[in-house]
DNA sequence: CCACTGACGTTTTACGTATAACTACTCCCG
DNA sequence: CGGGAGTAGTTATACGTAAAACGTCAGTGG
């Protein structure tokens, strides 16, 4: 808050209004019912206003013990996915008084990095996406109350987690693509070591597996469009029968199946069937328009910012996972004969 | 920072390590050369480590009457593009001691609140893109050391301003189009009262008026997928010769253009040309690939980051638009004869 | 008429850090 | 052997706020 001419301070505003420092806190603090007279109030009000005071947070954090702040850790800021996450949680902080300030692992700086050092800012509590996994290790030496995001329920150490409901996702998507006939499926696998996407692995693989007759491939790839073309040509030309149905981890890879599929002269959904998970605007801009499982990432950031003000009050934060359903579009399609 | 057992200070430190306050903040402040022996500074620093001590940001804050914190406001978390920007300007703090704090006109949250309400972080300083106006009047009362990206350079009363050579990316537009043959033109622009959109209209109008027998009209739609459907729709059935080319305001824009293409049983490119403005992942994942403007959304951050940097030091900000250049891919083509 | 209460404030203190100002001791040179 | 120059620290203070503890005075009931 340093200026060249320093900014007033409740010293000021006493000076001008005649009156303690601690009555202008009084006021300010709204705590002078009983204690400072009406007018007084008033004029400390006026004074305040008319020299443009605002109270140094720095001095009220230290002051306070607390800074009513907390931070949002995702693992980047390139999807809408994160953006809504970021706004459910940010108008719940706003109804208790509290701001959030976001740290994405960002490339190019380093994880290494202290990521408080990236977010100076004085903290009361933590809300960290389990796809950060870099930034955990410093984050629980801080000892600060913690939410994780779509993190393993056993594995966080007595963290409080609030998780989607993938593993219902992925249900709903394996249920469909059997229902239309499927039986040669590839799983289009994100290349992040994340428990959120294993639960994808292992859940495609519980459906499909006690359906006689099917056949399930996994390959790997870069959550991004470049990485997921390669990955799924591969997937396409591999051993085996050919798949006539791609699960994808999220929509991106799904728009890099698409283009694979167009390279291999391939029609969705006639010659293969996508899906995705997400439900990004992405998902509504290529065309066929993509069969996926949406998930509402506003409710995310809203659940996890509750469940951390819970912890902070030393209440239980509220239990089970949050539903997500699958989108019908066109990318699905019974299977070529 | 509050936590039930409070967290060790620099006294608990000094006590440890047998020494006084002073000695602890002269060791771990790296200021002890001369001043402190290094046995002593190590059995500090050792102490320090043992004790898991993190200074307290909000009495360092108060203390130094500085936070090396940086606020970051951006329109929205949706768009890679300002990912990038986010990016390109917390590598540029990290480098020199600082963290970015980022303030997302929020939807939901209603930009009347007070900006730093939200992130009650203090500030040194402030970058603002010019497309979160709403936020801005209550920065301006702060009186926080400001830089403008994508601003009017006369209009941000004195602010230093960093901005993307937009001008130069339309131009390169219009003559793209215009030397494949082009002469009719919709100008599908983004309905968002700001400098840098006003930008976009005045050149197409600039470039192209004076070849003859152009014609130029512009539909406002909202930046989003569905908003554009629709505006493209009105935009390809409108009065007027049917228009063989579009200019969109952004990829998102034209990923609606494409749909309203697609309906109207119209094929991109050979009916109609496409551009966008941006180049985000989705001008690939769309299909046919987007030609498109290239904006480098890491430099626009490093350079708005370099900038508040040279004001908060008293030296001028560097000089000169940052270049951007037009990335020709499958969108575009000659007109239908 | 005196203790008590309530109204309206003020004085003082603490939060944890960084650093200016000071002390004490040793060494060394003239 | 006196003093100037390091060396190795310590003591004291300020940053701006919130709030606990403390006054002071007028009115009131017993």
């Amino acid at each position: 808050m340093a200026r060249g001419s320093t900014r007033p301070t409740s010293r000021d505003v006493a000076q001008a209004a005649g009156v303690s420092q601690a009555a202008v806190s009084l006021v300010l603090g709204d705590k002078w019912r009983g204690r400072v007279s009406e007018t007084t109030a008033e004029r400390v009000r006026e004074a305040a206003r008319t020299l443009g005071y605002r109270p140094n947070l720095a001095a009220r954090n230290l002051r306070l013990g607390r800074t009513r702040t907390v931070l949002l850790v995702v693992p980047a800021l390139t999807t809408e996915f994160f953006a809504g996450v970021y706004t459910g949680a940010a108008r719940v902080a706003a109804e208790h008084g509290f701001g959030v300030v976001l740290y994405p692992s960002p490339e190019g700086i380093g994880p290494a990095r202290d990521p408080f050092a990236s977010a100076q800012a004085a903290l009361d509590g933590v809300i960290a996406s389990s796809m950060a996994a870099d930034a955990l290790t410093a984050i629980r030496g801080d000892q600060l109350p913690l939410v994780m995001l779509d993190s393993d329920p056993e594995g966080s150490l007595g963290a409080a987690t609030v998780n989607l409901d993938i593993a219902d996702g992925i249900r709903q998507v394996a249920e469909h693509l059997l229902s239309l006939g499927h039986r040669h499926f590839v799983h289009l696998a994100a290349d992040v070591a994340s428990w959120t996407f294993e639960v994808r692995a292992r859940e495609l693989a519980a459906r499909l597996g006690p359906v006689l007759g099917t056949t399930l491939r996994t390959v790997r790839a870069p959550i991004s469009i470049e990485g997921a073309v390669t990955a799924a040509e591969a997937a396409l030309t591999g051993p085996g029968p050919r798949p006539t149905a791609l699960v994808c981890d999220d929509d991106q890879l799904a728009a890099g199946a698409y283009k694979a599929a167009r390279r291999a002269g391939l029609h969705v959904p006639h010659d293969l069937s996508v899906t995705g998970l997400d439900d990004l605007a992405l998902a509504t801009a290529i065309d066929p328009e993509l069969t996926t499982v949406h998930l509402d990432a506003e409710l995310f950031g809203e659940r996890g910012m509750r469940a951390l003000l819970a912890v902070l009050d030393g209440r239980a934060p509220e239990a089970g996972d949050i539903p997500v359903n699958l989108v019908l579009r066109g990318s699905t399609a019974p299977p070529p004969r």
